[in-house]
RNA sequence: GGUUCCGUAGCUCAGUUGGAUAGAGCAACAGCCUUCUAAGCUGUGGGUCGCGCGUUCGAAUCGCGCCGGAAUCACCA
């Protein structure tokens, strides 16, 4: 238990035993102690003074002192206006750090029981992943294990946006221009080759804008499946798609589920009639049909066109309903841009109307766009950052920090590759996962990739160094009953026995941000510990066996949270 | 124009359901490696928390109004 969690449930009781009043969670706040103050945590008495009826002094001395006299763990206690600082006992942190050792499911929540679907990536077919793609195949990912690790039973889910008028463009551009090429003629990854299809397509548009009849025709083509057609289709697809499987590979990301919208784009028309059926869309002179919202504040919204195909929308509300009835889900999180918040709104009250009591179960996990600094991405403009390319970029980036380092040195050319490999991926990682997922962020190509402070490294070195410790440590770790604590150590037992609340709170708020943060913080902490409290020399061997135990379980902790960022800790670095 | 989101140090970002003196990193400057890994540690400077009003014991946080920025409002996806 972690001591805030403690002291909330001794300091309601002693709102009773004192005035004879239950206080509710929500009027006990707690949290440590600000720098400056004596304590570990303190207690904010001012929503106590209305079931105290005296002062804030007096009503915090009086709280203190119960505290003091019937809980043994609490050490001593003082009074600064209406904040109750208390020092927990050293038995208390003693015997904290020994439950945290003990137990081998710590950082896992109980079984929720709940089966959530995380749909995130759903790329287009025409052109390769880029930075913004990178942002949202991170936080889906993360996302997914962090519910994981707070009890849910997750499927990761992708939507593969393999058919429409884009992936047309690129395959009509490679029939007039690029004269058979394939991404073995060119030894180039098959999403890049189709990449260069569709910027050439542009230009092609850009010189003659009738060609873009040529493609509406393609399209029809595809649909009414032409042979010639379909087999470009798939063999350009394919390109993409091993293309892909790479990118994913070199993030670390998988999915349990691979849905493509060319299956699924028909889905949802039945349900289009079912609303018409039940009198909630309405179909127009033409044989449109509609869902009319003004009465939500919103505008009509479009779901089948007059010649009765399916729009982007129809689709997404069949594919709904057809995961909630499969796969029995009690939610459905779509990890998409925060640029389809209008979409999802929609979404959410057309499905409503149909009468799903899901409806309310699907989350849109909107995110911020991924600026640079001369603005927003463009495809057309060429000023996308490619996630191959950047991928690479950190590789080399870590590769040449190591080198200079030149403590590697003894390491085999396989074990060096795959270390800079996770160096380099993981101050990416961490530098776009830090950031709270629905904040717009910038990425300075110049700045950006740091290997100091507040990064991915910083904390992947500190790993290292408690590793490297551990190794060279012939007493064995653990903790003696009533050995003390230092102020330092007290510090990190406490963030230690915090983490599982945090990993509650960023299963709440789907944000890998927040252990991102607390990773960061326990590291700090540690570093400083490290710098002025020599583990090894101690000559106490209770001690020294404390002290390895200790580090062991900051150095276990930190490998759980990042872990769940998809960042790995190495041993050496 | 309607709706939604955002505005914190020169830059990038934290800041708990409202709490004490608003914090980190980068950049700048000054220190610390015969001592467990210097990808580290310590120190200095840097702020009208966009502006104003309100709510209250107390506001970066909540409400209203402005200013500035972004997204969106397609028979595109």
């Amino acid at each position: 238990m972690s001591a805030e969690t403690f002291l909330a449930l001794k300091a309601s009781e002693a709102v009773q035993a004192l005035y004879g009043q239950q206080a509710d969670a929500s009027q006990i706040q707690l949290g440590p102690t600000n720098k400056g103050f004596e304590g570990d945590c303190t207690i904010v008495v001012f929503p106590l003074l209305r079931i105290s009826r005296k002062g804030p002094e007096q009503t915090a001395g009086e709280i203190g002192a119960w505290l003091q006299q019937n809980c043994p763990e609490v050490g001593s206690f003082n009074v600064v206006k209406g904040f109750l600082n208390i020092c927990l006992s050293g038995a208390f942190w003693t015997e904290t750090l020994q439950q945290i050792s003990a137990d081998a499911c710590f950082g896992k929540l109980p079984s929720t029981g709940k089966t959530i679907m995380v749909e995130f990536s759903s790329p287009n077919t025409n052109k390769p992943l880029h930075l913004g793609h990178v942002r949202n195949n991170l936080l889906g990912s993360s996302v997914s294990d962090i519910l994981k690790a707070a009890g849910n039973n997750v499927i990761k889910a992708t939507l593969v946006n393999d058919r429409g008028v884009h992936i047309c463009k690129s395959m009509y551009a490679w029939q007039k221009r690029f004269n058979g090429a394939t991404p073995q003629s060119r030894s180039q990854k098959g999403d890049h080759l189709v990449g260069d299809c569709y910027v050439e397509y542009a230009k092609m548009e850009k010189e003659d804008p009738s060609v873009l009849d040529d493609v509406h025709k393609m399209l029809v083509d595809w649909e009414q499946g032409n042979p010639a057609v379909r087999s470009l289709w798939q063999m350009m697809n394919q390109w993409v798609f091993d293309g892909f499987e790479q990118t994913y590979k070199a993030l670390g990301i998988s999915f349990d589920k691979t849905y493509y919208e060319s299956q699924t784009y028909l889905l949802g028309k039945e349900l289009v009639q079912k609303g018409l059926d039940m009198g909630v869309f309405v179909k127009d002179p033409d044989g449109s049909v509609w869902c009319d919202l003004t009465a939500d504040g919103l505008d009509r919204k479009l779901l089948l066109r007059s010649d009765g195909t399916s729009v982007y929308i129809t689709q997404d509300i069949g594919t709904a309903e057809r995961r909630f009835s499969e796969c029995n889900l009690d939610s459905h999180i779509y990890v998409v841009g925060n640029e389809q918040d209008y979409h999802f709104q929609v979404l959410k009250l057309v499905l409503k109307k149909l009468g799903f009591d899901w409806a309310d179960r699907i989350y849109h996990l909107s995110y911020g766009m991924v600026e640079l600094p001369e603005g927003k991405m463009k495809s057309r403009e060429g000023t996308v950052v490619d996630a191959d390319d950047l991928i690479e970029k950190m590789y080399e980036e870590a590769k040449a920090t190591s080198e200079a380092s030149g403590k590697l040195d003894d390491l085999g050319a396989g074990e060096k590759d795959a270390l800079y490999h996770s160096i380099g991926l993981g101050a990416l990682k961490y530098f776009i996962l830090k950031v709270d997922p629905k904040k717009t962020m910038l990425f300075d190509p110049k700045e950006s990739i740091d290997f100091n402070g507040n990064t991915g490294p910083f904390i992947q070195y500190t790993h290292a160094r408690i590793k490297s410790i551990l190794r060279k440590a012939s007493t064995k770790a653990a903790i003696a009953d009533g050995i003390a604590l230092q102020a330092k150590e007290i510090r990190l037992v406490q963030l230690l026995s915090s983490y599982p609340s945090k990993l509650q709170e960023a299963a709440d708020k789907f944000s890998p941000a927040l252990l991102a943060n607390y990773s960061y913080e326990l590291a700090k902490e540690f570093n400083q510990y490290y710098h002025d409290t020599p583990v090894l020399k101690e000559q106490d061997p209770a001690v020294l066996s404390m002290r390895l135990a200790l580090i062991s379980q900051v150095a276990r902790i930190l490998e759980m949270a990042m872990g769940l960022l998809g960042i790995q800790l190495p041993d050496r670095m």
